[in-house]
DNA sequence: TCTATTTGCTAAACATGTTAAGTAATAGGG
DNA sequence: CCCTATTACTTAACATGTTTAGCAAATAGA
């Protein structure tokens, strides 16, 4: 039995353009307001969480390619919300480290964050939320 | 009851970019070798399917910032996949069509896009895709 | 009909996405 | 120990994402 040719509403890689639109649009307002982007602000999560990184993990954890990422640190290292230092063991290595400033700034804007995605959760309903996040944890674990 | 803060692999923003770079990972190759990227690639399939379209209905199909479209119309003006024309009944319009060569592009690539998007389907299964699909149109459709 | 507003698109500026190439430090094998 | 390959990042170049501003055409009222 063939299908036909999926049309845009019908397609995966647009319908999860579409949706991740829908969750970050107002998440984006918020932050513009704190002049960071929704880039910059997955890495300061990271960072918050984990205290230390070297910029490999960082990448791979806030979904981003190395190249984005050094531009990123570089600045948020002249905003003053994080600090390097090579990685005295491994010399190629850097530690990145969230600043004071920076851990300031995750507490302001996080409950905002979280409430956002919250609302989000509850138009759906927590079931179907949760059964999403699994279908794509599920679709992220094929081969590719 | 409260639920902790999200960790990377349980925030939403997160599994949907995760999840569209494991879908779009192997279509970006494909098209790397045609010299098209992912986003030309979007609007091209868009003309194919309406034949003529006006900027505004093109990137609200596919999922594209008019700014981005402008540049990206222009490109594929370049490359003489698709032709512009002023439309005279509203001359603010334009009106957007595929050629030939445009169409020839697409019937040359379309099959080995959909096996893609077949591959995943298959990984995950039909009915758990279809229900991922349904999900992400239901979180499209929320409030924002 | 005149003007204020809206609509459709473009331009500009800055940030990121993406690929390819480059550099320095380390690891591995002979 | 030397040479090669690998790893960790950086740089560069081009394309897109995002916001703001701008322009011309059309529309809505007064």
């Amino acid at each position: 039995m063939t299908r036909a040719i999926p049309t845009t509403n019908r397609s995966l890689p647009i319908a999860l353009l579409r949706a991740r639109e829908k969750v970050m649009g107002p998440i984006r307002n918020m932050l513009h307001d704190v002049d960071i982007t929704e880039q910059q602000w997955r890495v300061m999560r990271v960072l918050q969480e984990r205290h230390a990184a070297e910029p490999t993990k960082i990448a791979e954890e806030a979904c981003l390619l190395l190249p984005s990422l050094t531009r990123i640190l570089q600045k948020l290292e002249e905003k003053q919300l994080i600090v390097r230092a090579r990685d005295e063991k491994d010399r190629r290595k850097q530690v990145v480290k969230i600043t004071d400033a920076g851990r300031a700034l995750i507490e302001a804007n996080l409950p905002t964050s979280i409430a956002l995605l919250e609302d989000v959760r509850r138009q759906m309903g927590s079931e179907r939320y949760e059964a999403l996040l699994d279908l794509l944890n599920e679709l992220d674990a094929i081969d590719g």
